[in-house]
DNA sequence: GAGCACTGC
């Protein structure tokens, strides 16, 4: 049983923590917006926050290059400030006001809110930019919301924002690879263009950073031209509406975050406070089986006659979206919904009604060790700023708790920020359009958070081994402008380019695609035996790759049928989105002059293809696990990276369980994407058997061994 | 032997 000191138990100090007003929570990702929904809009715009500092941001905008705003939860600023900028005339001269988001839902509803708010139908006044979807008029438009990714591949064609006068950076604190690369480029920018505004909202924790980052005052020429614009970065706080959320902790660590979090949702249930109960675990398997106990343990309160009954539900983002939505529903009379959801709880969605939050203070994170070049996932302790929005999100309607599946010392030993995603991701894409944009330099690149010096030369060595960088470390043409043109991964991109030279660009549009979306296999409860049968179907010696073109051409032939999808435990949305992606790579291809061709039965240029993007990530059977010191990996297929890697042991890969050759072990083959399990091993998720030979032949630059030996 | 979250003219 999970022991939890409760309010009023005991003085506070030793165990509970009581929050005042969710001060350390960072901005959620939407405010709240019909709490006054009988009230004018105009009545509830002036009754957010934010509307009493409308004047000061005013201010503030016209004398500072940057404002940096710290917006809490509820404030209102995301929605409201672009309205006073508007008003107040930054939008004349058919310039635009930027405001970015680091999610496509977000753009678009918050650009929905603004347009009901000022009058006007969406797409004119106020729009929004997307990928696929640009919902705003050239010469009408003045607010547009935008991805922040949007926005940088708009500066592929217009370096310097032209088209707009003030750039809103919106959620900054989530520092995201787009967000950085943003703001690095953005302080770039105002040294062309003194009259651009930056406005950059984010929480507090971050806001100082930010602010250092862009104080260009003492910079030699700083003195504005003439005007009182000053360069230092001007810091606003807005207070948000959030209710207190009560902290607990755990007297004991616990050994099975999973099991305490059932048991502490049984014991909220059974002293019947009301609310529903959101708990944040890491995966979709945990979540599935959290929801399995949940029901055990309602089954044994409808045994003990209690009054409430308790609704499970589960919520991952690859849970089919009409699944999702049972998280979102109200609880039948008489129940308790109890969301078991992974991080996209955290700030992607928002669930109305949750009084109690259950933190496993875990998730899954991606992390890049530069020494071998894997870019994996794995199981992490989260932040103390991640468990605060997740504590945040009890209290949204009304007071709440949180209960920390930790001890309260082990949770003053997690760091207090999550490490930016420049930190500890693979950044080939991100140098590559860094240097589209004429950033030569790495080294010296005004890095909002440094990359560690080794994981840029990895990325540099990526991008070389594809051909998008010349001798000197620029990028090459046509290859490397190419791959800076295509939306995807470099990888892919290189694959796509390859697939133009092979004659399989039709089938390997199709193969990226299907890797640009969630999986498209559905059906993940209770359905497995179901799920093996359908995959079994399709399923080819090749690979998972070859696979997924099967499923495409499956899915063709039925004429696109959502039931024929429904009936193979397949995602139709999910293969809608895919079709959508791949006629905008099909665009791409014909406009980059790489002709539309298929292979056909001649699987094997598809693959070459493959492997000419996914070079780097070749490996080989080796047949026993002898140099291996693990025991317990005796008898399991072992892979080694065929490429070099830093000084340290070599990397202990294998087959993913999932992949369709898990038991097949080809002798060559490469891999998409590896998952790091508990036990030290990198899984290899989706293979593609291929010739060794290919290798030096696709990249002599790389593979000059494996020729000479096979020649 | 089984799947963090986002995103791209």
């Amino acid at each position: 049983m999970a022991a939890f000191l409760r309010p009023g138990e005991r003085q506070s100090g030793a165990f509970g923590v009581s929050f005042d007003t969710d001060r350390d929570a960072a901005a959620a990702s939407l405010p709240t917006f019909n709490r006054n929904e009988k009230l004018a809009l105009q009545d509830q715009r002036r009754r957010l926050p934010v509307y009493q500092h409308r004047r000061e941001i005013l201010y503030l905008v016209e004398h500072h290059a940057t404002v940096i705003i710290v917006g809490e939860t509820g404030s209102g600023k995301t929605t409201q400030i672009p309205q006073y900028l508007l008003e107040a005339g930054w939008c004349s001269h058919g310039r635009m006001v930027a405001c970015t988001q680091p999610r496509r839902v977000a753009a678009m509803t918050v650009a929905a809110r603004v347009a009901e708010e000022t009058g006007s139908t969406l797409g004119q006044a106020v729009g929004y930019g997307i990928r696929f979807e640009d919902v705003s008029t050239p010469g009408l438009t003045q607010i547009r919301f935008c991805t922040d990714g949007v926005l940088l591949q708009e500066m592929l064609q217009d370096p310097l924002l032209t088209a707009y006068s003030v750039i809103m950076v919106d959620e900054a604190h989530e520092r995201s690879l787009a967000t950085d690369t943003l703001l690095g480029l953005l302080k770039k920018v105002q040294r062309r263009r003194p009259d651009l505004r930056v406005i950059i909202a984010s929480a507090t924790l971050e806001a100082e950073r930010v602010a250092a980052f862009f104080d260009a005052s003492t910079v030699r020429g700083a003195k504005a031209g003439g005007d009182d614009l000053s360069k230092q970065p001007a810091l606003l706080s807005v207070e948000g509406r959030t209710h207190s959320v009560q902290i607990h902790y755990l007297e004991k660590p616990c050994s099975d975050y999973v099991r305490t979090a059932v048991q502490t949702a049984a014991d909220i249930h059974r002293e019947d406070m009301p609310g529903d109960i959101l708990i944040f675990l890491t995966g979709q398997q945990e979540c599935e089986d959290c929801v399995v106990m949940l029901e055990e343990e309602a089954r044994k309160v409808r045994a003990g006659r209690a009054p409430l009954r308790l609704m499970p539900v589960p919520l991952y983002a690859g849970l089919p979206a009409a699944a999702q939505l049972a998280a979102f529903e109200h609880a039948p009379r008489g129940y308790r919904k109890v969301v078991v959801a992974t991080n996209i709880a955290e700030t992607s969605v928002t669930i109305d009604g949750v009084v109690f939050v259950i933190d496993s203070c875990y998730s899954k994170q991606t992390a890049y060790n530069p020494l071998t070049g894997l870019e994996s996932l794995l199981v992490a302790p989260v932040s103390k700023a991640s468990a605060a929005q997740r504590a945040g999100r009890a209290g949204r309607v009304r007071p709440g708790h949180c209960f920390r599946l930790c001890t309260e010392a082990d949770f003053q030993a997690l760091s207090d920020a999550t490490v930016p995603e420049m930190q500890r991701a693979e950044l080939s894409g991100t140098v590559l359009r860094l240097k589209a944009l004429g950033v030569d330099n790495m080294m010296t690149f005004d890095w909002l958070a440094p990359p560690p010096a080794e994981t840029m030369i990895r990325a540099l060595e990526l991008l070389h081994a594809l051909g998008a960088l010349d001798v000197s470390a620029r990028l090459s043409k046509p290859v490397g402008q190419q791959l800076a043109e295509l939306p995807v991964d470099p990888r892919l991109g290189a694959a796509l380019l390859a697939s133009g030279r092979l004659g399989c660009s039709e089938e390997v549009a199709t193969v990226v695609a299907m890797l640009s979306v969630h999986s498209v296999w559905a059906g993940a409860r209770g359905e497995r035996k179901a799920l093996e049968a359908a995959k079994a179907k399709f399923a080819v010696g090749e690979g998972d790759l070859v696979t997924y073109l099967n499923v495409w051409k499956a899915w063709q032939e039925s004429g696109r049928d959502r039931r024929w999808a429904a009936r193979n435990c397949l995602n139709h949305r999910t293969l809608l989105r895919a079709a959508d992606i791949r006629s905008q790579l099909c665009h791409h291809l014909r406009r980059l002059g790489i002709a539309m061709e298929s292979c056909d039965t001649e699987v094997a240029l598809l693959r070459k293809a493959l492997a000419a993007g996914l070079l780097m990530n070749a490996v080989q059977l080796v047949d026993t696990a002898a140099d291996i010191s693990d025991p317990s990996s005796a008898g399991v297929n072992i892979y080694r990276i065929l490429r070099s890697t830093g000084p340290g042991p070599l990397p202990k890969l294998r087959i993913h369980a999932s992949s369709v050759l898990a038991r097949t072990r080809p002798q060559w083959l490469v891999f998409w994407q590896v998952q790091q399990s508990s036990s030290g091993w990198f899984e290899m998720q989706e293979v593609t058997a291929i010739e060794p030979h290919w290798l030096p032949e696709l990249a002599d630059h790389v593979y000059t061994q494996i020729g000479a030996q096979r020649s």
